[in-house]
DNA sequence: CTCCTCGACTAGAACGTTCTAGGCCGATGT
DNA sequence: ACATCGGCCTAGAACGTTCTAGTCGAGGAG
């Protein structure tokens, strides 16, 4: 028995009866497949528009194979995620996907957000600097295709898209160096996603200069920031410091600015990811950028790639980084 | 004809077939329902967890009218959804419900959002902060049930869950007014949402205390607080700002100190939201907070409320702000 | 021994789409 | 005149679940 309630959502059966055709043919024209004249078209279109039809997408992924949708996992915390998911959201309607955000929290990690994905028949995931260790990737890699993005995975099983990260730190260390610079620390991002490539990036910048390298504990956020520059204030300061990104950059200005240093004129600080606040003008944040565009743009390929079967050669695939100057670095005094 | 490649998803026929049981059987077994020997269930639970069976949400959701999934509308740009959006997973958790999360971003606007989840067959909304006209809204409400976070909505077609924004500008101003300041000046947040709310708030507690209120243009985001800031040192301080939001004060705040004032020394600033950025130690920003808890509760509670068909007598869900006094604030001098 | 009841199980329809395999009809080629 | 074709259209079977309406057999009451 069809529940008949005013309330309930219209079916492609609504449309044909209306329109006094068959659900076939009112799929064919709602999905611009060719088999339909001109003026039946129309009239469909018409009728569809008239009763508010929308197509159920569940019933349409479950008849047809493909679903094209892709599962996006990105962390609620990081401003840099959110940037991301605008490029992804661009990127995949450009190819005709759609997407499924999971999101991690305090409460959520990332085994439920994956989880959560893969019961929506997504056909490939794309994890936003997942910290799920190399082997858990590779097995999640054996159900479907995974891109992992900006984070570097010791591992062939998966598709990687990151920033150069070492170069990313290389155009930084260099630029201070051109200011004239020869005491750079790198305030380093402890276990995050690819700290490790940023550190090591400084290291070799800073050696092939004949300068030591100097790195002290940090993190992601502010407070990270805050507590190591309260660390270089115990001690010597630095003309110049390298962040391994902007918020905990923001921590180390302020913890400099507060003491009584100044930003530039006493230390120089380059931070990581140009988000919004390194730009905001009264910061003014000289700062690595990541090209977030050609970053969706390749994570979304990749995936679309694996899933028609187009062969690929390297799954690590590398964007190079940009340097924004700003006011926050200047020659030492 | 099934198809049988290695990589096929198993069904529950899968499951069926290899335990000799039928499919229905199956289902009643996975879902927990009564109608299964013990003896049963658990062969069954066996042969799924063998071939790695995972039941298909889509094929679910289509045949059972009730899809148990919220619909949840979120800004990618503003750290606070994010807040909500953790505990909107957690409250709906509890009571049994799935969240599908879309996101409004600079190139995709709240209609697609919208759009998007009503396509996957959610039961209600739950929209953050919406930038949408009342009429919009209450166009939507007609098709289901739409909850209306962090936002006043006037119009009774929508359900809405916020904070006492004027309470919370009350307890900012007495504050202020209790440790001396008689000149607090408001930079507001324009056409945000909420924004309107704190304005208002703002001038009843300065008024109370029989004092002139001013109000500067702001917005929410660092730069607009930066150029509120400049706008105040144009003219003769206040001693003490109450502001829009965390993000915009630190605009404010940065910008004073900058400018050669001390924050609280000269001038006591006030936030809002008490965002993670507020608790940093070296800006430590007194804020009012709202209780995430307790609103993502209330509208996850509503919605299901609405769904159940239970009699709701009020529509308007209020919610008390706690101020969270740190060191942005100091008698003045 | 028959009738009922009850628990365990199953067949098959439904959900709203898409897809395959055709049917019908007028035009075209021979 | 007859096969053939191509454009438009439809019937009906999928897809992987859940739900309804049973069937079957064992055990208890009469």
């Amino acid at each position: 028995m069809t529940r008949t309630g005013p309330d309930r959502r219209p079916t492609l059966a609504d449309v044909a009866a209306r329109a006094g055709v068959s659900t076939a043919l009112v799929s064919i024209v709602l999905r611009d497949a060719p088999g339909a004249s001109a003026a039946t078209r129309e009239r469909v279109r018409q009728v569809a528009a008239e009763i508010g039809y929308r197509p159920d997408s569940r019933a349409r992924l479950l008849r047809s194979s493909r679903s094209r949708l892709l599962g996006v996992v990105f962390g609620v915390q990081h401003a840099f995620h959110g940037d991301l998911v605008s490029g992804l959201y661009a990127a995949a309607e450009r190819v005709g996907y759609e997407l499924a955000l999971s999101a991690v929290t305090p409460g959520r990690d990332e085994r439920r957000a994956v989880a959560g994905l893969l019961q929506d028949r997504c056909e490939a995931l794309v994890l936003l600097g997942p910290s799920s260790p190399t082997a858990a990737l590779a097995d999640l890699a054996t159900r479907l295709p995974v891109v992992v993005v900006a984070r570097p995975v010791r591992s062939t099983a998966v598709d990687v898209v990151r920033t150069a990260d070492d170069e990313g730190m290389h155009l930084a260390v260099e630029h201070l160096l051109a200011l004239g610079h020869r005491d750079v620390v790198h305030v380093d991002g402890g276990r995050a996603p690819g700290a490790a490539e940023r550190r090591r990036g400084y290291r070799e910048a800073v050696r092939r200069a004949g300068l030591p390298a100097r790195t002290v504990p940090g993190g992601l956020a502010e407070d990270d920031g805050a507590a190591a520059a309260r660390a270089l204030l115990a001690g010597p300061l630095p003309t110049a410091v390298t962040v391994f990104n902007d918020r905990c950059a923001l921590g180390v200005v302020d913890v400099l600015r507060r003491a009584g240093g100044s930003v530039p004129g006493d230390v120089s600080v380059v931070g990581y990811d140009d988000s919004r606040i390194a730009r905001l003008t009264s910061v003014d944040l000289t700062s690595v950028a990541q090209d977030v565009e050609q970053l969706t743009t390749l994570a979304v390929t990749r995936a679309v790639e694996r899933l028609d079967g187009v062969p690929v050669a390297r799954r690590d695939l590398v964007v190079p980084p940009r340097l924004v100057v700003r006011s926050s670095t200047a020659p030492p005094r």
